[in-house]
DNA sequence: ATAACAAACGTTATATTATAACACTATGAT
DNA sequence: ATCATAGTGTTATAATATAACGTTTGTTAT
């Protein structure tokens, strides 16, 4: 039988704090976060990051080395990812546009490559910033 | 007077290795690459990317923490940039079709976000690995 | 030419991000 | 029951990147 979608205790504890954040978090500052839930190795975060990532619920600012919970039910695990990206505040949104992500997914290197997924990240300023 | 697009040694040097490799190349494998040229130390290294990056020489694959040359003379200078990667082989190929990336930088966000660069990572299997 | 400035350099130390390896526990399937 | 899979806790270490400091080099202005 495939997994339930039910999330350990430590992958729903890393959930919570990603999901209450008010922007991307590294793992490490998450880490910080959840000693006082006996938590203490960055195994145990990064763990549950990948578990987090492979289900679809946040995902990877590459940029950054951050992650931000997955805002847009419709982002099909992660096949198809878009952010922009506030260089002057660090804000991170999650681009979902049906459009746009159809007109990449359906992009077709000339070389032969087929896709499987992309991630895309603008980078400019946000409307508070600029 | 803006500065002369002329190579310091340093940046030569990093410049080369990467432009011979065949596929990206990490930082540290550069330095250990250029040891016997002198140079001992990371922060060498990761100034001379900073610069190269600058002058749009590289690009960081920033899934990879690696580098590769621009293959591409039209490249804007950085401002928008679309590799594929082979998830399998690591090869990492630059991606230049100016009307993907003239559809993408005309891409406008919803919440007011005006754009200055983007960069798009692709995945799957390159035509050897598929 | 020389003073002034900016860019690049070399070096040591340290911060940050991520994985390896191993022993253990819980769960469910055959 | 035994087997397989997923998750846990822990210690150690690898890999990636930056801070800070003083020196040197190359350009520009006088
Ligand atoms: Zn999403
Ligand atoms: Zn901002
Ligand atoms: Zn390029
Ligand atoms: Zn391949």
């Amino acid at each position: 039988m495939a997994r339930a979608q039910t999330l350990s205790r430590n992958q729903q504890i890393v959930l919570d704090i990603i999901e209450k954040a008010k922007g991307p978090l590294k793992a490490y500052s998450i880490l910080f976060n959840v000693q006082k839930k006996g938590i203490n190795a960055p195994q145990q975060i990064y763990r549950a990051l990948d578990k987090l990532i492979e289900m679809g619920k946040i995902h990877k600012i590459e940029s950054k080395n951050a992650f931000v919970a997955c805002r847009s039910s419709d982002c099909e695990i992660s096949k198809a990812t878009a952010f922009s990206i506030c260089e002057s505040c660090e804000m991170v949104d999650e681009i979902s546009d049906a459009k746009l992500s159809k007109y990449i997914s359906s992009f077709n290197h000339k070389k032969g490559m087929k896709f499987k997924r992309f991630n895309l990240e603008f980078f400019g300023l946000c409307k508070k910033c600029k």
